[in-house]
DNA sequence: CCGAGGATCATCT
DNA sequence: GATGATCCTCGGT
C-alpha cells in the first residue's frame, strides 16, 4: 500500500516512481510499467486553464484518482500528484498484466496478452476503472495502488498523442518491456 | 511494418 | 462547430 510520503516529491519524480507499482482492482493486478507527467504550467495539461466540472479531481488530494472520457470512446486513469489545488497528475499509460488475465481478456475481447494494458484506454477496459473512481483515495479502497517492486532501467522520452508540450521529455516507461504501448520504442 | 480514417461525445469557443 | 492525454480496422508496401 502506498503511503502519503510517496507523493511528497516533484511530479516527475513521482511519474518515475510509479514504474514497478502494482495497479490492483478486485481479482486483476497490473505492474505499471509506463507513465506520463502533466504538469500545473503545462499547455497540455487539463489543469493548464483552470479548474472546472471535469478535471476537478485532478485539483484533489495527492493519491487520489483522476478519470476522465476522451474521443466518445475511451477513459484514462491518473494518479494525482502536487499538494491539493496545484493541479498536477500521472497518467498511467501502460501496465504489464499479472493476475486476472483471463478476465482481462474478457473485458478486452481480446486474447493477446500484449494487447491487453498497453495504452492508456486499453488499462482502464481490462481493469474496469469507472467514473466512479473519480476523486477517490488511490491508497486504501478498491483500486489500489502498492508498493513498487525493482522496476529495471527507465528511460524517458517526449509524450505522445497531444498538440501541445510535445517536446517535454515526461514520458517514462521501463526500458525494453514488452507491455509498453506503441512497442515499436526503440531499447535506449 | 506503417499510415489513414472512422467511431463517438463531453467540453470549450 | 472544432477538438481531443485513444483504439481499431483496413489497405498499401
Amino acid at each position: 500500500m502506498l503511503n502519503k510520503k510517496f507523493f511528497e516529491r516533484p511530479t516527475l519524480e513521482v511519474a518515475r516512481n510509479l514504474l514497478g507499482c502494482c495497479l490492483i482492482n478486485g481479482e486483476c493486478v497490473g505492474k505499471i510499467v509506463e507513465t506520463e507527467a502533466y504538469l500545473a504550467d503545462d499547455p497540455a495539461s487539463h489543469s493548464f486553464r483552470g479548474k472546472t466540472a471535469r478535471n476537478a479531481a485532478m485539483f484533489g488530494l495527492p493519491g487520489t484518482a483522476y478519470v476522465y472520457f476522451v474521443y466518445g470512446n475511451h477513459y484514462c486513469f491518473n494518479v494525482v500528484t502536487a499538494p491539493e489545488g496545484v493541479g498536477e497528475a500521472v497518467l498511467i499509460r501502460a501496465l504489464e498484466p499479472l493476475k486476472g488475465i483471463g478476465l482481462m481478456k474478457k473485458r478486452r475481447r481480446r486474447e493477446d496478452v500484449l494487447q491487453l494494458c498497453n495504452g492508456p484506454g486499453k488499462l482502464v477496459e481490462a481493469m474496469d476503472i469507472k467514473m466512479k473512481n473519480n476523486g477517490k483515495n488511490l491508497m486504501e479502497g478498491s483500486l489500489r495502488l502498492e508498493l513498487r517492486a525493482v522496476p529495471g532501467r527507465i528511460v524517458s522520452c517526449e509524450r505522445i498523442g497531444i498538440s501541445l508540450g510535445k517536446e517535454l521529455p515526461h514520458r517514462f516507461f521501463i526500458n525494453g518491456n514488452k507491455f509498453v504501448s506503441k512497442s515499436k520504442t526503440k531499447d535506449i
